[in-house]
DNA sequence: TTCCAGGGATATA
DNA sequence: TATATCCATGGA
């Protein structure tokens, strides 16, 4: 285990960073959380000035929390002075983590159709029973233990419908190279998710937004569909992602989850926007 | 108790 | 292409 400091910025909140919805292995502990990612492990706590990491792997994590983007040019550079600055304002510390494909394509697809706090549950089970045990905590487990664990295990997780989903990607992503995935472009790479059994297009873009570095995505889900019900009424979610796409580019990852963070956080918010 | 959740597959027209 | 229905589960 080694030890780093983070400055904090306003830029850079560990809060918003993991409760944004993004993520599901982590847990708070006294002043910060303790976070897993694919078989690391890092305490992020609050020192008032910085943030202390204890880790046991400084670079991955130096990574995995994308320290290097300059959030600040994001954020001012999308500033419209209405319902995205405010959502911006909110989630100002929000950093998009950088994890890895494999964890995102599983952890996505327990996400459909279910709750955030049941997701974080099925997805320890499925580490705690199938992840390298690391003395403490176990690894999110490999592609060869998921492909071999079977549709009854992740239904007796609680995975429900979604088992069958989990056990048959596992199996087809055995036969993927993910080298010539990462060398895809978004629309190709989509077209590959969507052609797994159980990944539709909300599932895949956010594999594609926090699995592969994809930022031209907008992940159209239930509550970003509250956020633009009145802009745009009854629009197919499917429809909505691709003009929002649009309208926010290369940037439309980071706007959706701004929007995500403020509106499934906040409950409310100001309709009479100017987002249209 | 009922509603709903970071949706997708399938059948139907 | 567009719409309707079903799907397991459990938190709120």
């Amino acid at each position: 285990m080694t030890s780093f400091c983070i400055d904090k910025t306003p830029y850079f909140d560990i809060t918003a960073t993991l409760e944004c919805g993004q993520v599901f292995r982590f847990s708070p502990i006294e002043g910060g959380y303790t976070v897993h990612a694919l078989h690391h492990v890092a305490e992020v706590t609050d020192r008032g000035d910085r943030y202390e990491v204890l880790a046991d792997d400084e670079d991955f994590f130096k990574g995995y929390f994308d320290l290097e983007r300059d959030y600040a040019a994001i954020q001012t550079e999308l500033d419209d002075g209405g319902t995205l600055s405010e959502a911006i304002a909110f989630g100002k510390g929000i950093h998009i983590l950088k994890q890895d494909p494999i964890e995102t394509i599983f952890s996505f697809i327990v996400s459909q159709n279910n709750h955030i706090p049941r997701i974080k549950g099925i997805i320890e089970r499925m580490c705690d029973a199938l992840g390298e045990d690391r003395d403490g905590y176990h690894a999110f487990p490999t592609l060869k233990a998921l492909a071999g664990a079977g549709e009854e295990f992740y239904a007796s997780i609680g995975a429900g419908y979604r088992a069958a989903y989990l056990d048959r990607v596992a199996k087809a992503m055995l036969e993927v190279d993910l080298q010539k995935w990462r060398a895809l472009d978004t629309q190709a790479l989509r077209r590959e998710l969507m052609a797994m059994h159980g990944i539709g297009r909300k599932v895949a873009d956010c594999i594609l937004l926090f699995g592969f570095d994809r930022f031209d995505v907008f992940p159209v889900d239930t509550w970003i569909k509250k956020v633009f019900a009145e802009t745009y009424p009854d629009m197919p979610a499917d429809k909505m992602s691709t003009l929002l796409v649009q309208k926010y580019g290369k940037y439309s990852g980071f706007v959706q989850q701004w929007l995500f963070y403020f509106k499934r956080t906040k409950k409310t918010m100001d309709k009479s926007n100017n987002l249209s």
